[in-house]
RNA sequence: GCCGACGUGGCUCAAUUGGCAGAGCAGCUGAUUUGUAAUCAGCAGGUUAUCGGUUCGAGUCCGAUCGUCGGCUCCA
């Protein structure tokens, strides 16, 4: 399909290119608002661009806007699309801009091409009667639209700012053929079954109540799971000379006012009182740390000291950013605090990013990584930020690591570097965090005895894997589709007796499997086998083994993979061995 | 918090214009002793999220609250 970009020049693009695909939808999205205005001609148009998968448009609409008012506005879009108007772009100077907009009564647009400063010159893109201010490019044709659905409506603040007026913003998507379009509604669905919301729940992992909104409650089978990744945690930690401790849940009001959380994130703090005086629930596990540090002098030769914390931080989250356990209002996060001399701080932020990448790779997930800058409501002073950002810069082009740069998302004590892990729709979630951090060590005072005899102040980095244990599972369970690795199986086998009569020799094989550690269960129940079967597939259970007269007169064990199939009969010995080599891979 | 949608046994879902709250699965009981994804029969399970209103009558209509979902804002 051909597309015209706003120099004039034109290009041949397929709609699988970045280009070709964006100019698709962007083009769709403009018919979106053509239709509209068509409709309800009083409507005021936002922005429309294309997104990932698609694209959307904000309008201001004077009547309430239903959901059941998408139909009639796709009738009207295929209209559009059968009309086969071409686009055609133009410029407009300023003043013609400001003019052209305001006659068609469209106040967000002149809000646009005011806020352009040094364009002389403004980009349209005109099908029939329909003009928008807009840098393109755009497909040639209406008709090259062949697919399209208008997929959700929504309330967005105009120019992204909760301060303004809530606009509704119409989502939809569109293919240059049905098929296509079809087959990405059923990946949507697929993946929809992938939610870790739902799998959570059928496998019987964690469950969320109106009791304790965003305070998830983990099952026995999610635990065994949490645990499991605690445990690996903690062995690559202590490789890597990291010491663990764990800091109270809650500390006084001073020690908040001392670290600046009092004055920077009060409003999402829990705050209690303990014999008059006023507490704080931890939101973060840094001004405890801090307080170890400082508990006793240190010298040069101790730095780095690398101090490890499995903390559980409660945050005070607005109730529609809850999501599953992506977002919470309680999770564990695995912190560390890492005190340091200026000279070490490029190795350890490299020892750090290679640790978050054997953790992501192990797991096999792809990821994306910001480096997030100075944020309005900081402290500390303009050097000190400069510093630690160019030292977080550094370190990424050390590694040769391609990072896009977050700008004004860096917390409010320093800049970081951010890894970012997708859910099974396409979502993206923080995980991996590493912060440098001048800020705290002068506010604490904190300090350490230099080989030249004179006091120092350590420099601290704030850093997580996982980000918070409680998201990181719930991108596992998407990213597995509840089907774990061995290792992380919560039941890694399950035993099926046939009957009755095989239950003595069927105990005596789960004993054999425990004292090799493997977690197993046995279904005794008077149930046929097909049953029993059916049930360990839905719970995704790795390996069923089933027991009978055929086993146990042979002293043998039949094995049943988890998506492979029937195994075949072998001694429990063999199975132990490829138990053992699949969780050693 | 904001915009919109939704809330019916443990789970998945029914219930014409307001007119007797129902099914499958799971559970329990009994029978069946079972060979690679669902054995049969019976029983039990509900103040339809909560509170208030309209009505002879509310799961259904109206209001408030709580929660969930999709976004926005915010964030691990």
């Amino acid at each position: 399909m051909k597309v015209c970009r706003k120099d004039g020049s034109t290009k041949e693009f397929r709609f699988e290119e970045e280009e070709g695909r964006a100019a698709f939808f962007h083009t769709t999205s403009h018919v979106l608002a053509q239709a509209v205005k068509r409709l309800y001609p009083t409507t005021k148009c936002a922005i429309g661009p294309s997104i990932q998968d698609g694209f959307y448009y904000d309008f201001d609409f004077d009547f309430d806007f239903k959901p059941e008012h998408l139909i009639c506005i796709e009738e009207q879009m295929k209209v559009i699309i059968k009309e086969g108007l071409s686009l055609n772009h133009f410029y407009l100077t300023r003043a013609e801009a400001i003019e052209a907009m305001n006659s068609r009564n469209e106040p967000y647009k002149v809000e646009l091409i005011e806020s352009l400063q040094g364009e002389e010159t403004l980009s349209f893109y005109k099908q029939g009667e329909y003009v928008d201010l807009c840098a393109g490019p755009h497909i040639s044709n209406t008709s090259l639209i062949k697919a399209f659905k208008l997929t959700s409506v929504a309330g967005a603040y105009w120019r992204g700012d909760e301060k303004n007026q809530m606009l509704t913003r119409i989502y939809g998507t569109a293919f240059p053929s049905s098929r296509e379009l079809e087959e990405y509604l059923n990946r949507l669905e697929e993946a929809k079954l992938r939610d870790h919301r739902k799998l959570g729940k059928a496998l019987e992992l964690f469950t969320l109540m109106d009791e304790g909104p965003g305070f998830p409650f983990f099952l026995p089978k999610g635990m065994v799971l949490k645990n499991l990744l605690l445990d690996y945690w903690r062995q690559i930690h202590s490789r890597e000379g990291y010491v663990e401790i764990a800091t109270p849940m809650m500390l006084n009001q001073s020690l908040w006012e001392t670290s600046g959380h009092w004055d920077h994130y009060r409003e999402n703090m829990y705050t209690t009182q303990i014999d008059e005086n006023d507490f704080a629930i931890k939101p973060m596990n840094c001004p405890g740390g801090m307080l170890v540090y400082k508990m006793k002098p240190h010298s040069y030769r101790e730095l780095p000291i690398r101090m490890g914390e499995l903390g559980l931080v409660h945050r005070h989250e607005k109730s529609g950013a809850l999501h599953g356990l992506m977002r919470v209002r309680c999770f564990t996060q695995d912190d560390a605090h890492i005190f340091m001399k200026k000279d070490q701080i490029t190795d350890e932020i490299k020892g750090v990013i290679r640790l978050i990448d054997e953790v992501y790779k192990k797991f096999g997930f792809t990821y994306h990584v910001e480096l997030s800058t100075r944020p309005s409501n900081s402290i500390g002073s303009d050097s000190d930020w400069e510093l630690a950002t160019n030292a977080l810069q550094f370190a990424l082009d050390e590694l040769n690591m391609t990072y896009q740069i977050n700008e004004g998302d860096g917390a409010f004590y320093g800049p970081k570097i951010d890894f970012h892990l997708q859910d099974s729709i396409g979502r993206t979630w923080q995980c991996g965090t590493i912060q440098l951090d001048f800020q705290l060590p002068q506010r604490f005072e904190a300090e350490y005895t230099g080989a030249d005899g004179e006091k120092h102040r350590p420099i601290m980095i704030h850093r997580v894997v996982y980000g918070s244990v409680e998201r990181f599972i719930g991108i596992l369970i998407e990213h597995y589709a509840g089907k774990f690795p061995l290792w992380l199986s919560p039941v890694q086998v399950k035993i099926l007796p046939i009957s009755d009569g095989y239950l003595s020799y069927a105990f005596k094989i789960m004993e054999e499997l425990k004292v090799q550690g493997f977690r197993c269960e046995m279904d005794t129940r008077e149930e046929r086998l097909g049953y029993k079967i059916r049930e360990a597939q839905l719970d995704k259970v790795p390996y069923v083994l089933i027991i009978g007269k055929k086993e146990e007169e042979e002293g043998l064990v039949s094995v049943r993979k988890r998506d492979v199939g029937d195994l075949g009969a072998m001694d429990v010995d063999a199975f132990i061995k490829e138990l053992t080599e699949e969780i050693e891979q």
